[in-house]
RNA sequence: UCCCCUGUAGCUCAGCUGGCAGAGCAAGUGGCUGUUAACCACUGGGUCCGGUGUUCGAACCACCGCGGGGGAGCCA
């Protein structure tokens, strides 16, 4: 294949003879040379194509350069050389130019200038192109990667977890109803008879994988999910997503210690591997978007966290509820702003907070000695709070009955999660972390909608 | 869903107490001996989000609607 603006951009310039091809992001004309800047996105640099006086001012060349605007398209000949001028390494010394798809200035809503990040919402379809959006893409895609390659090197099998499901028992939140019934029908008739929609029954898209997943847990032992999540909640926030993607590994013969491990382990994976691999896209977010960013990520690439538990934490919060616009108290649900307090403040540095109060956390997780709390943990870093939350699972029986039937919940639409416990119970532990999150985390950027291509939001559908 | 802010040129915004629609950038044209957020000069560019009302007169005030942003709640 014909190397890349990121591959000509790391070899020795040397006189090779080259084609490059990409979209034109500026260009550049004295009377003595003309410089075009081609992006290929293949990595934040642009490579400098200059055309000198003589080749510049040659018929074919010169219609063609008129051509040439940000955002079209070109195949640049030339020579790879290194630049006599400050601002690159090397450049390519044009001979040869086709413009093969123009875009006519006037039209094309993408300036050499900066946009806000509101604007560039609106045009979904054009945004990858920017510096910004750009080194979203890649970063992302990276992360993604880190994700199965830190899961396979460690022995977890990826699990496919249905994006369809037919209970809504998960209670995890509001969930997109999935129907094949025609509403318009449904509506005159005055009644709804599931027996006649597609699966003959209510069906939904998923709001989580957890407890699909743990039934392959309890057979592989070590496995993971990573795939889009719903959410029909009208939240209108910039860290909520209707659809997202969520990575939820789960451990067999583990309790809440290896959770713990696992979880730190992971972070550490993920942001190590950023700025390992990310630095150019990195270096942009720290100089345009989140000054402070790479010494932030630095600072928990490695280490041990920090840990709390829950009363602990309230206790520490108490002594400066003067602060908080919510005060805290002990069965109080922290707050994002309590998070950043106890992550930045108290301890400075990433913290794992253990044992939350039963009454707010979900009733599958493992109910600890003391009746109130369960064995939980949320992982908080600075800068942003809550990035991961997980807990054991309640593996025994009785318990896990008593707790479905206490929170009100059905015990009949749980028979085959409760069958687990039948049959071969294993302590049990895993965690869920919102990849949109974690890109927020390493990229810097704030609104979560800037962090997925195509993001879809509560009247947000578009493209 | 609630609270606050906001909507004026392609983009980002200013527009005072209601009195002729503005700037920077972008774009176009010309200039410039290697530029790199290029530079210099000139030029073109408007449904002031939509509707209704108040007024001699509305970008500006009032009401209704639509769009955008931020915060809260819910949560990942």
């Amino acid at each position: 294949m014909r190397p890349s603006v990121k591959e000509l951009l790391g070899v020795d310039a040397a006189g090779q003879e080259v084609i490059v091809k990409g979209w034109v992001r500026t260009k550049r004309q004295t009377k003595s040379a003309a410089f075009v800047e081609v992006n290929d996105g293949s990595c934040m640099a642009n490579i400098q194509c200059v055309f000198d006086a003589e080749t510049a001012g040659k018929p074919e060349i010169a219609s063609t350069l008129e051509k040439v605007s940000t955002g079209a398209s070109v195949s640049v000949e030339g020579t790879l050389v290194p630049s006599p001028a400050a601002g690159q390494k090397a450049e390519l010394r044009a001979t040869g130019l086709q413009v093969i798809g123009e875009a006519p200035p006037d039209a094309y809503p993408l300036q050499k200038k900066a946009h806000s990040l509101e604007f560039l919402r609106e045009i979904a379809h054009l945004r990858p192109r920017t510096n910004t959006f750009g080194a979203v893409a890649r970063v992302r895609n990276r992360m993604a990667f880190a994700v199965h390659q830190f899961f396979q090197e460690r022995g977890f099998s990826y699990i496919h977890t249905p994006i369809i499901t037919a209970s809504d028992a998960e209670g995890a939140g509001a969930m997109f109803q999935v129907t094949t019934l025609d509403l318009e029908k449904v509506a005159s008739s005055g009644a709804v008879d599931y027996g006649y929609d597609f699966f003959g029954k209510p069906a939904f898209l998923t709001v989580s994988g957890q407890l699909n997943v743990e039934t392959y847990c309890q057979a592989l032992g070590r496995v993971y999910t990573f795939g889009p999540t719903f959410r029909a909640e009208n939240s209108n926030t910039t860290r909520h997503l209707s659809e997202f993607w969520m990575i939820e590994p789960e451990v067999a013969f583990a309790g809440i210690e290896d959770n713990i491990d696992l979880a730190r382990d992971f972070i550490h994976y993920l942001v190590q591997t950023a700025l390992r691999d990310c630095a150019e896209d990195l270096a942009f977010f720290d100089a345009r978007i989140q000054p402070g960013l790479i010494e932030s990520l630095k600072s928990v690439a490695s280490g041990s966290f920090s840990r709390m538990t829950y009363t602990e934490a309230v206790a520490e919060l108490e002594k400066h509820k003067g602060v908080f616009e919510f005060k805290p108290y002990w069965g109080c649900d922290l707050q994002s702003e309590h998070e950043k307090f106890l992550t930045e403040k108290v301890v400075g540095g990433p913290l794992v907070v253990t044992d939350y109060p039963k009454d707010i956390k979900a009733f599958y997780m493992k109910q600890n000695d003391d009746e109130k709390t369960v064995a939980a943990m949320d992982v908080l870093v600075p800068r942003f709070g809550e990035i991961i939350g997980g807990s054991e699972r309640e593996w025994r029986l009785p318990l896990l009955q008593k707790r479905i039937a206490d929170m009100g919940l059905n015990l009949d639409s749980y028979w085959w999660y409760l069958d687990l416990r039948r049959f071969g119970s294993t302590p049990h532990a895993g965690f869920g972390l919102g990849f949109e999150r974690l890109l927020l985390y390493v990229t810097g950027m704030t609104n979560i909608r800037d962090v997925i291509p195509f993001p879809r939001a509560p009247k947000l559908a578009d493209f």
